[in-house]
DNA sequence: CTAATTTTGTAGGCATCGATACAAAAATGT
DNA sequence: ACATTTTTGTATCGATGCCTACAAAATTAG
């Protein structure tokens, strides 16, 4: 069954929030959030103000229903990547090699929105993008200690520092090839560190 | 000779340019170039906004100040790590172990000045750190290139992005130890790629 | 048609930002 | 003493930030 069938009440919505998400992705991806005014967003959305207040609460509240819309669709697939199953060594190279590929894919939008968010200057939007980043961190740490409790703090700090610095050579314009580069280069440290497990 | 023997002409300053300078890099270091605002600066210098914009010319004028004092003192030394007789491998772990100590020394002056500059929101200030980070970035190339010209390019890329990394995890509050212990991991891959030079 | 509900558009509030106009003050040079 | 020079303090300026008050418009419920 159709989800709109039964329409609210009062005057209908111009515009739709889930394209809204989507284009201030755009612009929160592209220029960072900080240097996104709310008057730069409703512009990109033609609407106006109160229809922005209305239907967000706050630029921060948009930039959280963003950051969510992100880790679904653009966000490193941590939970795909860190299969229990996998050779850690391996694992981990991966999720260095997919952030490269990701942060580099798309110049408008380089590096991870996350980690960038986690920086800017509104209190309310920073936590949420710090919740975020601190749960992917906390998703490799605990795939790591199921095999290797003793390296697991080492290890993820280790592939967070390096997925931090690519998003932001990704800024710096980076493109692809170069973080990927610099991505596998810092992969070969892990299979060296950690004898690939026997098969069992 | 002294060099305040010929004091200049009119009204004397009532506070020192030198000390200002001082005092507005650990404001800048401390809460970032954005979050510090010109009330800010003046207020914790106990003077007026007409002598800070003789004195500094603007906010940007004051951090580019700023910024090459803290290169001169609390940067980290690359010339001297970066002795040409060195060592490439030791060299370059040298300097990742060397940031790592100073960007997690002083907790209310986490990572480098230098880098987070980069990221901040005025035009200005920002190229004037990207300009340091950039000639730093070519110090390390040069080095590198000098004797293996062919793994210049990924060397100094890798070792760049692991220092912006662990500059954003000083902040994200990594101590020394932790931030040395991810630096020297950092470093275990660079003995491996880089067979240490025979002495000639 | 009327009442109730929700969104829309216009207009503006309030805080803060970086930067300045202007005259009084404090020094030097003659 | 007087002119010259530079800094200081007071009081803003204009732009921009996020956000909201208010009434008209557009829809559904009865």
């Amino acid at each position: 069954m159709p989800t709109k069938l039964a329409r609210p009440r009062g005057r209908p919505r111009r515009f739709d929030p889930d394209q809204a998400i989507a284009t201030a992705q755009c612009l929160f991806h592209a220029r960072g959030y900080d240097a996104v005014s709310v008057a730069d967003l409703t512009e990109a959305l033609g609407i106006n103000p109160p229809s922005f207040y209305a239907a967000f609460g706050s630029k921060a509240g948009l930039y959280a229903r963003t950051l969510g819309h992100y880790t679904e669709t653009k966000g490193v697939p941590l939970a795909e990547l860190l299969r229990p199953s996998r050779p850690v060594a391996e694992a981990l190279a991966a999720v260095l090699e997919e952030a490269a590929r990701r942060y580099g894919a798309d110049p408008s939008a380089a590096g991870c929105l996350a980690i960038e968010g986690t920086r800017c200057n509104d209190p309310a939007a920073r936590d949420v993008a710090r919740a975020l980043t601190a749960a992917a961190e906390d998703t490799i740490r605990r795939f790591v200690a199921a095999t290797h409790p003793e390296a697991a703090g080492r290890l993820s700090d280790y592939v967070v520092t390096m997925m931090v610095g690519l998003s932001t050579m990704a800024r710096e314009g980076h493109g692809p090839e170069r973080l990927l580069a610099t991505a596998r280069f810092a992969g070969l440290v892990l299979a060296h560190a950690i004898p690939a497990e026997a098969p069992r």
